[in-house]
RNA sequence: UGGACUAUGGUGUAAUGGCAGCACAACAGGUUUUGGUUCUGUUUGUCCAAGUUCGAAUCUUGGUAGUCCAACCA
């Protein structure tokens, strides 16, 4: 009975520290136990694998606490703004398998935000500062020096009342005014000194036009968004820990005690994912898009949940990731090699198996009879207990890579090799008699003779061949293109070179394009995005971009250390 | 003498006063018609110092180190 308790509780995976508030928060019926998240994009920028470690959050526990997660655009600055990436955020969530219970805005809030500021401003809690910015910022202080108050601090409510409308009328201009929370000019928090909350932006709104002049700062909106709908935890990442007393703060002012302490959003808050190799800054990957120094937010060097898409990440994998590296309150440094083994994992088990050569070298088998041609089985996925099967062609001259050929071979070489016998994958067994090279010594053709009676599936195929070679039919297969992705970015903690321009971090060899590659005829079959492991070399995924006669594969990622391996 | 937050193998994370475990990485071996997969094994850890306690990764105090905060960004 005991162990059996045991048991349930190790199968259990243990909760984390967020996990372990909610329940404490349903434990006290806060919110009448209720749990509702949301996460909360600005639809600046394509989303990356960084918002999937949030977004799996907020959505997650939503469903596992039988609450609901909205989706909410935090369009509060129009400058930066844009459709475009409002639905290129919406479409990377239902592509991770998330549904949102409704789709909401910031800007669906803008007028009751701007009541709200209008209350504080009567009673006498808001101003409007005159000031540049400069000398807002002079004023304001440092983390050790107190601020000093502004000349406009105590001015009349009616006039503050007449510029803030004005503010928001267009006849001031951008930069002139801005509406300022009247709190505390030597808190050592350095968000409480008086934070502008509103300021004044003439670029047109992607959803409310020109309807507004004036619009509300990140601290004046968020908190207050969270309480108009009736989120109860709202998880964020830990760089807004020290905004938490303000979220706090206009909360209260907010509900001016109509609802019971208990009945309110409270601000939860985790580390946000570094990987090595990668960069994560949104300003910077739109600049690499910007600056064509990648081909698009979708390439497959990008960390954005498209590029990996296109890569041939599947959503699977990004979630088996995002669970594997946990939340915490640790600014962590993530290894790209747990989210490659992610992916590995479930690429093995619903790949189909197919060969191609990317460096070829030709093999004629002497003792094959010319022009002959026969139909072998292969099967799509040994992985898989219900895996079909599909044909490859066999002849006298084949494809090979020219790494599996070594005249002068080392000991633990146990591929082609003068008088070496090797196993054709799916075919037959081979002997290796010798090779064909030009004046300069390089290979040109390598040659064998073959077992006939060692045809996959004959009882002489049985026979212990230490080494097996994948191949294609010259004759049979498929020019093709093949791009090797590497990391983008050359030094392991990009984010750690601060004094450095991020584009002299760029690996130059981040992606190399190999095109005299041959693949089987079967691959002609598969559609952009379909996962493939090719024999011996990797994950890959057809491309967007193939066409009928030209066909592009891109590294999802390398078999487990494999092709490193045989090419040292 | 600013404040807030954090510290467990190489990396990421469990253990919530009671045998420091898991994953990734690395290494060694078995199976294998992929040098893949799979299976087995090995190596490596509680930042430091005091205290409380029968017992401390966990609680207390003091150090040390790191992250964040001085945008009319979010």
């Amino acid at each position: 009975m005991e162990e059996n308790i045991n048991t349930e509780n190790q199968a259990k995976r243990s909760l984390n520290f967020i996990e372990q508030e909610i329940e404490k928060d349903l434990k006290e019926n806060k919110n009448s136990s209720r749990v509702q998240t949301r996460f909360p994009p600005e639809p600046n920028g394509y989303l990356h694998i960084g918002h999937a470690k949030a977004f799996c959050l907020d959505f997650g526990v939503a469903e596992q606490y039988n609450g609901i997660c909205n989706l909410r655009f935090d369009d509060t600055n129009p400058v930066k703004e844009d459709t475009e990436y409002v639905e290129s955020i919406m479409e990377d969530i239902k592509w991770l398998g998330y549904h949102w219970e409704n789709v909401y805005y910031a800007s669906d809030y803008f007028e009751q935000l701007w009541d709200f500021a209008v209350r504080l401003i009567k009673e006498g809690k808001a101003y409007v500062d005159e000031q540049t910015s400069e000398q807002i910022a002079e004023q304001k202080g440092t983390p050790t020096r107190p601020g000093v108050e502004s000349p406009y601090r105590n001015r009349p409510v009616e006039e503050n009342l007449d510029l803030f409308y004005k503010m928001n009328s267009g006849e001031i201009e951008e930069g002139a005014m801005v509406l300022r929370a009247k709190i505390d000019m030597a808190n050592p928090n350095m968000h409480f000194r008086d934070p502008i909350i509103y300021r004044i932006i003439k670029h047109p709104h992607h959803r409310t036009g020109t309807k507004w002049k004036a619009y509300p700062m990140y601290d004046f909106a968020h908190g207050q968004s969270d309480y108009f709908e009736g989120v109860t935890h709202s998880l964020c990442t830990l760089e807004f820990t020290v905004h938490r007393p303000l979220y706090d703060y206009f909360i209260d002012e907010l509900k001016e005690g109509k609802d019971l302490e208990d009945n309110r959003p409270r601000q939860i808050e985790f580390n946000r994912l570094n990987l090595t190799y990668t960069v994560m800054s949104k300003r910077k990957l739109l600049a690499l898009v910007k600056e064509g120094l990648v081909a698009g937010w979708d390439d497959p060097r990008m960390p954005t949940l498209c590029g990996l898409r296109r890569r041939g990440y599947t959503p699977e994998s990004i979630k088996k990731f995002i669970s594997m590296i946990g939340y915490t309150k640790f600014e962590a440094l993530n290894d790209i090699s747990m989210l490659e083994a992610a992916c590995r994992e479930d690429l093995n088990k619903i790949s189909t198996r197919v060969s191609a050569v990317i460096n070829p070298v030709k093999l004629v088998i002497t003792n094959y009879p010319e022009g002959q041609t026969e139909e072998l089985e292969a099967i799509d996925n040994p992985e898989d207990e219900n895996s079909k099967t599909h044909t490859i062609e066999f002849s006298r001259n084949l494809w090979i890579e020219r790494e599996d050929f070594m005249e002068d071979a080392p000991k633990k070489y146990f591929r082609m090799t003068p008088g070496q016998e090797v196993r054709l994958k799916n075919a037959y067994i081979v002997k290796c008699t010798g090779c064909k090279k030009d004046e300069q010594g390089n290979v040109v053709e390598v040659y064998c003779t073959y077992d006939p009676m060692t045809r996959s599936g004959m009882p002489d195929s049985a026979r212990k061949v230490k080494g097996t070679l994948h191949w294609v039919s010259c004759e049979h297969s498929v020019p093709a293109e093949v791009r090797l992705y590497d990391r983008l970015f050359s030094v392991e903690n990009p984010g750690e070179e601060k004094d450095k321009d991020f584009r002299e971090l760029l690996n130059p060899d981040s992606l190399v394009v190999l095109k005299n590659c041959y693949v089987e005829k079967y691959l002609k079959e598969f559609k952009p995005l379909d996962h493939l492991q090719f024999q011996r070399i990797g994950y890959f995924t057809l491309d967007k971009d193939s066409t009928e006669d030209k066909l592009i594969f891109n590294r999802t990622v390398s078999l487990k250390d494999t092709w490193s391996k045989i090419n040292k």
